[in-house]
DNA sequence: CACGCTAGGGATAA
DNA sequence: CAGGGTAATAC
DNA sequence: GGTATTACCCTGTTATCCCTAGCGT
């Protein structure tokens, strides 16, 4: 996996420079982070579309991230996708100077040809949506990490309290593809999730995946991530802040 | 008491 | 999470 | 002029997380 130029190199403001870019190696760690990205909050987006509603042909892929924990955005563009980004340090929303209050922070990377090829093993076209959709690729258990498995769970997993355990929101993925991953967490790691059905506001029906309660399983969960967690998201696996 | 499971509401945080 | 608009630049 | 692409900033819309409550073994 590689940084690929497209064809010509441009500066940080996506103005050509008149020569390639050299070729950059996609650090390991930051790929097994981003798919932990892209089965949580992240986004990895086209912004120029053609007439159907396809990206444009030469056009790459960018990771965009919206949240609102400053400290995790931060940490991201500083200490993980600092090589796929620009300068351009994350930005609150709404803008500060509108005087409303801020509730998001958002930061995208550069649209690279790596990425592109990324969004293509995690995203399929509908054609009666005229969209993509996000999926889980068949190869998730090649690919999964503990890594991955904690950005997944800072992106989309929380503590309930009530079953003492966590819980990730799979909400838009099928149940098939909720089944493979739980599948994968027992190949890989060991680690004990069930299905949880639910059904949504609108009377949809979705499948979350509830992690084994008991101690052990819980212990190992957090043996794994732990190392991978900020602190401030310490509170999704019900772990104390220790000084 | 420890653990598993279902259900559902709501204002955001995706 | 996802999509849109525009300034900037090369060819 | 016309096309093509990126970075940056902004907007649309709802499915999220986060919570409470309860029953069962
Ligand atoms: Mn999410
Ligand atoms: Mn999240």
């Amino acid at each position: 996996m590689s940084v690929l130029p497209t064809h010509l190199g441009r500066d940080k403001k996506g103005r050509f420079i008149g020569k390639t870019l050299p070729l950059v190696p996609l650090p390991p760690k930051l790929v097994e982070a981003l798919l932990g990205e892209l089965l949580g909050d992240g986004h990895l987006r086209f912004n120029k579309k053609g007439e159907d509603g396809k990206p444009k042909s030469n056009t790459n892929a960018q990771l965009a991230m919206t949240l609102k924990s400053k400290a995790y955005v931060d940490y991201l563009w500083q200490e993980v996708y600092k090589t796929i980004c620009n300068n351009t340090p994350p930005h609150a929303w709404p803008n500060p100077k509108t005087g409303k209050p801020v509730s998001q922070y958002h930061f995208a990377s550069k649209a690279l040809a790596s990425l592109s090829q990324i969004h293509n093993q995690w995203y399929v076209w509908s054609n009666t949506l005229k969209k993509f959709i996000k999926i889980v690729p068949l190869n998730i258990g090649e690919l999964l990490t503990p890594i991955g498995l904690a950005h997944w769970i800072m992106g989309d997993g929380y503590w309930d309290n009530s079953a003492k355990t966590v819980v990730i929101c799979t909400d838009n993925f099928t149940l098939s593809e909720v089944e493979l991953l739980i599948t994968v967490l027992k190949s890989k790691f060991n680690l004990t999730a069930t299905v949880q059905r639910r059904i949504k506001s609108n009377k949809d029906i979705c499948w979350r995946i509830r992690f084994s309660g008991k101690k052990d399983n819980i212990d190992l969960l957090r043996v794994l991530v732990k190392p991978h967690f900020i602190p401030s998201m310490f509170y999704k696996l019900n772990i104390e802040i220790e000084k």
